[in-house]
DNA sequence: GATGAATGAGCATTCATTCAT
DNA sequence: AATGAATGAATGCTCATTCAT
């Protein structure tokens, strides 16, 4: 769950700040100007300006640019898991807990609107380790998601026509790029937007009745949940996350 | 609707090559790159080198590289909106041009991945006044969509208690993002997802019947069509397009 | 022969320096430079501060520091392959163009004393490319070198139990290795080691008659000129020139 | 003749290691990292965590990195003295003497050959205190050998019309250079270049006679023993060892 | 004896852009 | 219409060494 942090042992020496400080000033720094400046427009010498450090503290902590950026979303992703992870495995009915888990989708995407931004546009950055490394337990996170969706299906709630991980994809994709077109300005909150998508996205996994936009005959038939797609994700070779 | 195109005229040098060649190998070898590398890993330098002109000739035909990658979206803007205007001025009732329009947005996804993909993950990059050029002819392209949802509001074949404009953001955003996470070799083809996706999307149109998800009560309720979101465009600060 | 040199066109602009002279500053500034301070005690700063030109120039003519320094060095290989091949190819019998090449070497290194010290303390933080590319040039020299000690092998003159190829390195390291010991205020010129050096080269030479110093058991006995060391350079792999 | 060692006397700590086995880790680990990626390539850093120690432990052994290289080198050249040392004074005619010397540098050369490499690669980064410490002891076995050599002139084996400081210097650099053309996979083995080498060396050192190879008229004339190079290490000021 | 976080000056290199020709 | 040498400010990063604990 940690990822890498150093525990302040609250003594403070006479000069120097205390332990561990160093490390929160810059998560907190580059943090705060990744999201104003975007990534690439952010310096390393800004970060250590504004965190009142040197660069080789900096680099003593993280061993690049890229790896704090990765160490900052990490940490997102982390917390995001875990609170994904107790909705799955609460109790209530499914389609109940599906729901509570959009909401929470919805209600962490609005909390870090600008730490999801920025990861959104400068990961294809990251070398392939960091990279993968972020991509395994995004997956853990979809993965998530997507069994709560298979268990929809599996007690009838939610259409076994469509691939699990297609809707998952679907539903986080949507919600991870209101960034592009979302302004607070405009006449729907944020929360709004959230629970319009999530109408949406439920109304989409409704098992098709009698419908009122007509069915195209191109539209591919049934699929069995079994053959849902396994290897959906981007190959281990690729830098998508 | 051009893009500052030149027309190489039959009127070619004696020894050089016909008069725009050098345009078109520039935009090539830009498109090529861009794709492979991405934006911000493609130097001017290798441009150049690629299309066998000189740096001095790149900036004879495009002010900046920004200018470049700018280019290389505008046109395949371009493209997408007659093909899309066709679609939503074409006979035929409005649930199978909803449907017509949301299939086409999958092929032209699919034909033009790697390019949208750069434009997705660099776009941020450019100065306000190329950013606000390429916005205005997206959203003409998004207006141009979101009617079409709201004709089908207005039949009564879509439901109402959306807000057309998420509901579109909703679509091209699952759509645009699959660069994120498609790969070829999982067990669906780019069709087939993106058949999924338009399944997925068009069920969520449906007016809400008796539900096999249940309501919220959290759920705001009803919204005229009327007071659509206006103004969810990013603000004329953002640089987001 | 010619290393990447630039033909200056005699014409000056008003207020630019004629062109192609920023190399020669470069180079003139580098090689003064290394000579004086070693390769790694200089920067790039230093580099172009001396020469009057920008970074950027550096960088334009040259890839990186190391280039330089092989370029350097190469051009220096150029010439005295050059002056070797001239003696090697030029009438007389073997032991004269024997004794003269040596000689030359001496005036060589005596002349190029600073470059050739620089190159040999720094040859090996060369990367493989740059290492490989001299490697190539230096083993053409030193094969001529080879071959007229063979020549005088196969005319008598030299004694056959000995590696052509031993003999070679030889000598060329005790020259290339004064730097290490060589000191201009000793009692004796560099002319006059170098005359000594010749010498004792040359008298190691001779085939041994009765010897004075007494003959070792374990000595290896003849070797048969063709069983000579074909591939006593380093492998490929090897970074040592 | 010891270089600040440690003696890891009984008395060792209760769980940890045994008093100055940290010190014998560092010297193993900057021994084997120095020949592996060289000296410059080689960081503090990378000592310190091949060694299992910490940064403030390697800097309570030594001074500086530069001391760490040092120290190796003295410690082998100590070796290397004695031996000469014991060969020197011991029995037998001079012209044994001299080839014995001559094998056990060929010997230990072998033996060596990565931290000698390392040495004769970065010695000249050492300051100026840590130079001149190996120097002294660098020339004390450089006199050695010279010493046997004029024993050699005086007892009339060995030539008089060169400098024994020469011929010594040109023996020890033609071994100690062949780190820059050795390879093990080439026909020969290390021994038997070593053997050539020797061979050659002896060869020179006959008294000339009816010359094979015609002597030359520039030929510095005889010159007496006594007129010999007394100071022809580089002076004070320079880095060189 | 040993720790390890912090230093800080210095490094080679990049690159979109300009402009005299 | 095109050249290409030159710009110059900025970039991410290194690393031997120190010192409060």
């Amino acid at each position: 769950m940690t990822v890498a942090t150093t525990e302040p042992p609250a003594a403070a020496g006479r000069r120097r700040a205390p332990r561990g400080s160093a490390r929160r000033s810059i998560v907190a720094a580059a943090t705060e100007l990744f999201a104003r400046r975007g990534y690439e427009a952010t310096s390393v010498q800004d970060i250590v300006a504004a965190a009142e450090v040197t660069k080789g503290a900096l680099y003593h902590w993280f061993g690049s640019k890229s790896e704090l950026l990765t160490s900052i979303y990490r940490e997102l992703l982390a917390e995001q898991t875990q609170r994904l992870r107790e909705i799955a495995d609460g109790a209530g009915p499914v389609e109940e807990r599906l729901r509570a888990a959009a909401l929470d989708v919805v209600e962490h995407t609005a909390e870090h609107a600008d730490e999801l931004t920025v990861w959104a546009r400068s990961a294809h950055l990251l070398d392939d380790e960091q990279a993968e490394a972020t991509r395994r337990e995004r997956r853990r996170y979809h993965d998530l998601f997507r069994d709560l969706v298979r268990e929809g299906q599996a007690s009838g709630v939610v259409r076994t026509d469509l691939s699990a991980t297609v809707i998952t994809h679907a539903f986080l994709s949507a919600l991870g790029n209101t960034h592009t077109w979302f302004h607070p300005d405009g006449p729907l909150t944020f929360a709004e937007v959230g629970h319009q998508l999530v109408a949406l996205f439920l109304g989409g996994l409704r098992p098709p009745g009698p419908e009122p936009v007509a069915p195209h005959p191109a539209e591919p038939g049934r699929r069995p949940a079994g053959s849902d797609a396994q290897r959906c994700g981007p190959s281990p070779a690729s830098k998508n996350p």
